[in-house]
DNA sequence: CTATTCACG
DNA sequence: ACGTACGTGAATAGT
């Protein structure tokens, strides 16, 4: 018989400071005790899987400790409201799991925990206490075990106490820990011990003489002598101490272990997920989402039923289908195509639980989805762009009203990893979906239907309103309509447009950097005893910091730490040094360029990258398959690798990139007179911010001072630490602390901005763009002081990245549709976050110079200008 | 599958 | 005393 006893109050309280007070259903009622003590039950309660569970909770009525010690805190701490308010939800939700709740005036949590587990041991039982309260371990025994769950960096990890590892944490047994305590007191409780006697003082005497009060008979063998003055004078309060310390257990009790038998069909109880689903806690509502019982509670996804599409009656179907709904204003259907091995054989539609399936290939689907535009029916569909990559599908006033869940979804929370429908049904519509899964070993051929396009259609109908709501709620529609939806076309386009590329000059530069690669691997070995992976860092630690005894830096988890940092650092220890730099450098280029890219070149002699639109937390697009937004730049070698990209014949690349977008969007922002003034002045913003910095005029700064001064403003942009800055300028801390507060001092507008972000995200939980978009923060509710000032940096950061993606973003808008406009042949095929690139028509170079250089410093007015540089080459390699 | 490193803005 | 710059994606090593 397996007993699981549970300190409520002590477990609610870890909930309640672990997990961000920011969490809260619907209705306000705030959930973080709620889930933070539903969560460690759940993996105690799967661990030990026990028959018999209670949880203990204090009374608001006064114990006997409070009648003896009337300054004593225990139950009547002073708890915040958020916390209050959590408790009667819980031991709703524990009653209705068939768990006893242990309740008793005059007695706390404590008390009934340690009474009823020595009973049960007593009994016969194996007895568990879940508690966040050393005070218990003197309850520890080889039957009793004591748990306690900590949690460092997200991970929660339980500490197991039998009688044993008490002794071994703490040098004495667990009646020795409940004298210690007495010594010692406990200020959260206001109990006062003996002032001046710690942990190990207190480990000290208990070995010695066992007990308080032993110890207190015996104060003459005491030493040193102060210690004895201490304990003669404060003999009472450690007594006294020593009694308010002590676990009662020998209370009568209501109940016995018997009592805290649990349902035989376990704990998730149809009455426990009604009452989830009352308290809207959805977030557990769908992990038990597994039982049958539950999916019958959740407002599951209906059966759902496919009507054959029947030409004759279908509009009219529809029709009556959009009133059954009662749809008010534009009527709106779900749309899943259907997708047999990469072509479109048909569509799904769903209007609410109606849902018709209709066959065709992808000309017909566009039609049928334009004239559904036409006649003011919204289509709802998951992913516009993977769809328009395989439809023609103009963009026009019409078929602008799609609406694209996975935007929506993306808009209101960048940060999820994904957008399975799933998932966005049961956080936005409150419904479970139904997964399909293939028959015991039946396997899904590609030709085989895709499992669950029609409940898909269904979710998407569902979804609509809800994001729609959500998006206006949320103060993001205008950054949807206005620059994510239009982008999408843009987009679609641009991947389609692919950029050429030539795999004989990726191939000839490969070839190079084999040989080189050869000479360097030749090189390196002859420093050292044997050969070796040079790209293994764990090898290459080894040989570096024990064969060769260079002083190992920074240490990772699985290792030394052999990045460019550190290996630069060390860069005249040892020739070897840059010998290694050189060949990852060369490596790098070979792998993942020079032998990488040729692989991506499709058969018409160009690579199609697939940018992604809903992947950072900032806004910006990101570039896969390949990645195109990180082609070799900086360094000589790397950058000839760009000569491989090239215009088709008689075209050429103009190229156009924002300079120093992100600053010039701080001064907007910030509205800092100083550093508006200097970008309206059309001044270098490096050496102002150094004529500011080092108090000296412009024309005297020099080129160190300008690399610093660059330095610090780069830091200005990703959130300033004195250490970040520190360690790019190789300069001491207190230097880098000097250089920002010297900064600050100047740019007082700026520290403004950046205090008020920082004081924004812990107040509203987000910060936003100047348009709107948002970025969660939950990273500042932590408690640990990293992720706290991570947080803090990424409440600066993300404003200013944002805030420059969205007017890159209005730029390529506005130069796709002008392009487009004007009946040009040449085409914006690419965007590197603060770069356009267009591959250029003969006879177009001036008007398109023109347009992109307009349509990229018009993108936004902000308050400061926006510039751009323009280069024109005849591969990428030139072009900038 | 995770950790490390390094390419870019 | 803690141990960091912000945002990505791809290749490789090693469990």
């Amino acid at each position: 018989m397996k007993l699981l006893l549970i300190d409520g109050n002590s477990i609610m309280n870890r909930g309640y400071f672990a997990l961000p007070k920011e969490l809260t259903n619907r209705a306000g009622l705030h959930t973080n005790a709620i889930l933070g003590f539903m969560n460690i039950f759940f993996r105690i309660y799967e661990e030990e899987q026990p028959d018999h569970v209670a949880v203990a909770f204090d009374l608001h009525a006064p114990t006997f400790r409070h009648l003896m010690y009337p300054e004593y805190k225990g139950t009547r701490k002073h708890t915040e409201p958020e916390l209050l308010e959590q408790f009667p939800v819980i031991k709703k939700l524990i009653s209705a799991m068939g768990i006893r709740i242990l309740e008793q005036e005059g007695l706390e949590a404590d008390d009934l925990l340690g009474s009823m587990a020595k009973r049960a041991e007593k009994e016969g039982y194996t007895v568990t206490i879940l508690s966040g309260d050393r005070d218990l371990l003197q309850l520890a025994t080889e039957k009793i075990c004591i748990r306690i769950p900590k949690t460092s960096k997200g991970k929660t990890t339980v500490y197991d106490y039998h009688a044993k590892e008490v002794e071994e944490e703490y040098g004495v047994n667990p009646a020795g820990y409940l004298e210690m305590k007495g010594l010692m007191g406990d200020s959260s409780d206001n109990i006062p011990g003996v002032a001046g006697v710690g942990p190990k003082t207190a480990e000290k005497l208990i070995r010695e003489f066992h007990t308080v009060d032993n110890l207190l008979a015996h104060l003459d063998e005491v030493t040193p002598e102060k210690l004895r003055i201490k304990l003669t004078e404060q003999a009472e309060s450690a007594r006294f101490s020593r009694v308010l310390s002590e676990i009662r257990t020998e209370e009568e009790l209501l109940f016995g272990p018997a009592d805290t038998r649990i349902p035989e069909e376990g704990v998730v109880t149809r009455a426990f997920l009604e009452g989830l689903k009352e308290n809207q806690l959805y977030k557990l509502l769908g992990r038990f989402s597994g039982g049958e019982e539950s999916k019958e509670e959740l407002g599951k996804v209906p059966p759902l039923t496919v009507n054959p599409y029947s030409p004759d009656d279908f509009e009219g179907t529809v029709k009556e289908a959009f009133s059954v709904n009662k749809s008010s204003g534009r009527p709106y259907f779900g749309l899943v195509p259907r997708i047999s091995a990469g072509i479109i054989t048909g569509a799904y539609y769903a209007v609410g639980e109606r849902i018709f399936f209709r066959e065709g290939g992808s000309s017909s689907l566009a039609v049928w989805i334009e004239e559904a535009c036409k006649k003011g029916w919204t289509p709802v569909i998951e992913d516009l762009k993977s769809l328009l990559g395989c439809i023609a599908l103009p963009e026009t006033e019409e078929t602008e009203e799609i609406f694209d869940c996975r935007i929506a979804a993306y808009l209101l929370d960048p940060l999820a990893n994904d957008y399975p429908l799933g998932e966005l049904l049961l956080s936005y519509a409150h419904l479970q979906m139904e997964e399909k899964k293939p028959a015991d070993g039946e396997q899904l051929s590609l030709f085989d239907e895709v499992p669950g396009d029609d409940a898909s259609a269904y979710a998407l109908f569902c979804l609509y309103p809800e994001l729609v709501r959500k998006l206006e709620e949320t103060g993001s529609m205008r950054i949807y309509r206005e620059i994510e939806h239009p982008l999408t076309w843009c987009l679609t386009d641009m991947e389609r447009e692919g950029i050429r590329t030539s795999a004989a000059v990726l191939e000839e530069a490969g070839k190079d950097y084999e040989s080189r690669l050869k000479n360097l691997e030749k090189e390196i070995f002859s420093y050292t005893s044997g050969e070796f992976n040079i790209l293994s860092s764990k090898q290459l630690g080894v040989i570096l910091f024990d064969e060769l005894g260079l002083p190992a830096g920074k240490k990772t988890k699985s290792g030394y730490s052999t990045n460019a940092d550190i290996l630069n650092k060390l860069r005249d220890a040892h020739p070897i040094v840059p010998l290694i730099l050189e060949y990852r450098k060369i490596s790098k280029l070979l792998s993942t360029y020079a032998a990488g890219l040729p692989r991506c070149i499709s058969s018409d002699g160009r690579i199609h990258t697939t940018f992604q639109q809903t992947v950072t937390a900032t806004g910006r697009i990101s570039s896969v398959n390949p990645n195109l937004q990180n082609l070799p730049q900086r360094s000589s070698e790397g950058r000839e690798l760009r000569k491989a990209f090239i215009p088709r014949e008689g075209y050429i690349f103009i190229d156009a990139d924002y300079s120093q977008i992100e600053l010039r969007v701080m001064a907007a922002l910030s509205g800092d007179p100083v550093m508006q003034d200097a970008f309206r002045k059309g001044e270098d913003i490096h050496t102002i911010t150094a004529s500011q910095v080092f108090h000296v005029a412009p024309e005297d700064v020099d080129p160190l001072m300008r690399r610093r001064a660059k330095a610090v403003n780069f830091g200005i942009i990703y959130g300033i630490s004195a250490f970040g800055l520190g360690e790019d300028l190789s300069i001491s801390r207190e230097e880098a602390k000097d250089y920002i507060a010297r900064y600050f001092e100047r740019f007082s507008g700026v520290k403004r901005f950046l205090d008020e972000q920082v004081s924004r995200a812990k107040k509203d939980g987000v910060v936003r763009t100047l348009f709107g978009r948002i970025r969660p923060m939950p990273e500042l509710s932590a408690s640990n002081y990293m992720q706290r000032a991570f947080g803090e940096r990424v409440a600066m950061n993300a404003p200013i990245q944002g805030t420059a993606a969205d007017i890159i973003k209005l730029a390529m808008i506005s130069v796709w549709r002008e392009l487009k406009r004007r009946g040009l042949k040449s085409r914006l095929i690419l965007q590197i976050h603060d770069e356009l690139l267009i591959e250029t028509a003969p006879g177009e170079e001036e008007e398109v110079q023109t347009l992109l250089t307009e349509c990229m410093t018009g993108a936004a007015e902000i308050g400061v200008p926006l510039t751009v540089d323009v280069h024109r080459g005849d591969n990428l390699y030139e072009a900038k």
